[in-house]
DNA sequence: TCGATTTGACCCAG
DNA sequence: CTGGGTCAAATCGA
């Protein structure tokens, strides 16, 4: 049973448990119970096909998982099929342009790189009491057209609720969560909690990967100029670096992408931090990358928290930088690099 | 009491 | 017309 699985199979143990917390108030509405059980019980049998199939070669596998994500979702990318990225594997940090719109992109991203793995939409938000809105309420919602986007992927916090985004330095106020169409989890917005009082423009939405609910992917929109971080994260964040296709799909064409950089471009000195997992195939180079990568990062965030300097853009900067010499460039997904 | 979160409604780009 | 992004009232919790 690979880490796919298990995290899968985790996940659907932590929505059993938020039903079994959440009963006492879902009597009255039996909708939600359903929605619960019918979203529990597509979670395991996920897994319990995979364990029943873990026997069977590979490729019946990556079968077994397309067909749930064809299940699952309305839109499956025309991207090569590959393996599930294992928990640790690194999906690099993108750069998007902001007048592509996250979804689709992220969505093609996620195919490209991981699996063509985009769902129908999970239950619908539970029964509120709708919120009452003025039918003249007339509101500029332009959206952040020329603003660059950075995304990162994030790892849920090794211990505790997983469902927790992870930290980043900064502090945030969620002002919005949404069902996205093709994604399994809801994607969440939050803007800088500073967002007033310093018209900090910095904002970002987090949404659980669909092939691995113990990632995130971050999409930071805007620069802070609010120059106000957090206190030191709980948890350190990882990010999510550059790092060669190949080594996380050894089931992919060698040449797949084209110009992935080989593990000596990206190799480092270094081992591998206690909270950070090894995947399954993670070598001395992969690891060395990622824990350059996360020095770099800690590194940037408490230590170079100067008031005239962001530390988020000395983090981007940097993977920028990475990605400028590493971002392979990826056929068939149309994605924006800039 | 007040700030944060939730969540249905609304707006608008594609 | 659709779906992503945002608003803002209701609700939560410290």
């Amino acid at each position: 049973m690979d880490n796919q699985t298990v995290s899968l199979l985790l996940y659907g143990c932590s929505l059993a448990r938020d039903l079994e917390s959440n009963l006492p108030d879902l009597v009255s509405q039996p909708d939600s119970i359903v929605n619960s059980c019918h979203r529990i019980a597509r979670v395991f049998s996920v897994v319990q096909e995979q364990i029943s199939n873990v026997s069977v070669h590979h490729h019946q596998h990556d079968a077994q998982v397309a067909s749930f994500m064809q299940l699952q979702h309305h839109q499956v990318q025309q991207v090569p099929l590959q393996r599930y990225s294992p928990p640790s594997a690194a999906l690099p940090e993108t750069p998007v342009t902001g007048g592509e719109a996250a979804g689709a992109s992220a969505s093609r991203i996620a195919g490209a790189r991981q699996l063509a793995a985009d769902s129908e939409g999970p239950d619908p938000a539970g029964g509120r009491a709708s919120s009452s809105s003025s039918p003249s309420r007339q509101r500029s919602r332009r959206r952040n057209g020329d603003q660059v986007r950075k995304r990162v992927n994030m790892e849920a916090h090794l211990y505790g609720n997983p469902e927790i985004p992870p930290e980043d330095g900064f502090t945030w106020k969620k002002y919005g969560q949404k069902e996205i169409l093709g994604s399994f989890f809801p994607r969440s917005y939050y803007r800088c909690t500073h967002q007033k009082l310093c018209q900090c423009p910095a904002k970002k939405q987090v949404q659980r990967l669909d092939s691995n609910p113990h990632f995130f992917q971050v999409t930071y929109c805007g620069e802070h100029t609010c120059h106000m971080s957090s206190t030191t994260p709980s948890v350190v964040p990882l990010p999510i670096v550059s790092r060669d296709m190949t080594d996380v799909h050894p089931m992919l064409p060698q040449q797949f992408p084209p110009q992935a950089p080989s593990t000596s471009q990206l190799s480092a000195a270094g081992t591998v931090p206690p909270w950070m997992p090894m995947d399954f195939d993670g070598g001395p180079s992969t690891a060395a990358t990622r824990d350059d990568t996360c020095t770099l990062l800690v590194d940037a965030m408490f230590n170079s928290g100067s008031s005239d300097t962001n530390s988020m853009d000395i983090i981007f900067s940097s993977m920028d930088g990475q990605d400028h010499q590493h971002q392979p460039s990826w056929p068939d997904t149309g994605e924006a690099s800039d």
